[in-house]
DNA sequence: AAGAACGACAACCGCTCCATA
DNA sequence: GTATGGAGCGGTTGTCGTTCT
């Protein structure tokens, strides 16, 4: 399907962004809000495309962006969140509270990559594509795998979770466990995510935006789960039903058990967090520093 | 001191996904 | 079911500052 360009290119201004350019943006986001961001520059008085503003917006100008360097502590991170999910920077950004995407990206691309080069990595270079492709050939093998793990098994697709959203007031937390449920509570780092999880059901929320889902189980529906029916030859019953309030099955002996790997993708992928939350890096480094963690990648 | 090489980062581009009419 | 617009993502390019020769 052909597509108008987002705006048209005649007339406006391209390149770095001046100070007053900043101020206007800054300015009119902060009068209106985000959003509608292909009308913006026209009523904000810019020259400048749509897309360019919300660009210089969300890697620039947003209040909360943290610029400076990264710590030792970022970087170990940004390189394990990407040996798990590859050039997916915009996951690895949810996980760095304050970092943009592209900071993220630019700080792989000129140092990082090179680290990583020098001490190859398997899945260093992995995109998207091959991720899912991985991702799901590992689902299908995983039914003569060891089924430790009761993990539904989520497509490694990203999906935004500006639509996943909880109640904060009164999430009557389904009464399934949820994601990293059932047999994986052996390992206290895991079980720490848990805890995390369940004592802290506003993570990742929108308080201001409606719920997608009251009970609070919709934050586990982030993917074309079409894509991972039973026809496609996944055990279907241990997926979780793409309906808010139906689960997994939990506990059940019949689980599907997912690689330890995709798991951690899995986990990855789902802990979306809120802005204004503290990240909740500590406990996702306890997962990366967990005994197990080394076997978990392969 | 001057120019080349390199690194860091901002910005752009094209593609894809999702929501909606 | 289809077409379309809005928005987001990842790859790439451009620019500027710093270091090296």
């Amino acid at each position: 399907m052909g597509r108008s360009p987002c705006c048209s290119k005649e007339g406006l201004n391209r390149g770095a962004w001046t100070a007053l350019e900043d101020k206007i943006l800054t300015a009119y986001i902060k009068a209106h809000g985000e959003g509608k961001w292909r009308n913006l520059p026209k009523r904000a008085g810019l020259k400048r495309c749509g897309k360019s503003c919300r660009l210089r917006w969300l890697n620039y100008l947003r209040p909360d962006i943290k610029r400076g360097n990264i710590s030792n502590d970022e970087e170990e991170l940004i390189v394990r969140l990407h040996k798990l999910l590859g050039n997916r920077w915009s996951l690895i950004a949810g996980r760095l509270p304050g970092r943009t995407d592209n900071e993220i990206k630019n700080y792989w691309n000129t140092t990082l990559g090179k680290k990583a080069n020098a001490q190859p990595s398997p899945q260093s270079k992995q995109t998207s594509q091959s991720l899912k492709k991985q991702a799901i050939e590992s689902m299908t093998n995983t039914q003569s795998s060891k089924p430790t793990m009761a993990i539904q098994v989520i497509p490694t697709k990203a999906t935004r979770c500006t639509k996943v959203l909880l109640s904060l007031q009164s999430p009557p937390p389904p009464p399934a466990p949820q994601i990293l449920s059932s047999t994986v509570t052996d390992d206290p780092s895991q079980a720490s995510l848990l805890d995390q999880q369940q004592a802290s059901p506003d993570f990742h929320c929108r308080p201001e935006e409606p719920h997608a889902c009251d009970d609070g189980s919709d934050f586990l529906n982030f993917g074309p789960w079409s894509e991972f029916q039973p026809s496609d030859g996944i055990c279907g019953d241990a997926l979780i039903d793409n309906d808010c309030g139906k689960n997994l099955p939990i506990g059940s002996g019949h689980s599907l058990a997912l690689s330890d790997d995709l798991f951690f993708k899995d986990w990855a992928l789902n802990r979306c967090l809120d802005d204004n939350s503290t990240l909740d890096l500590e406990s996702l480094a306890h997962l990366l520093d967990s005994e197990e963690w080394p076997e978990m990648r392969h």
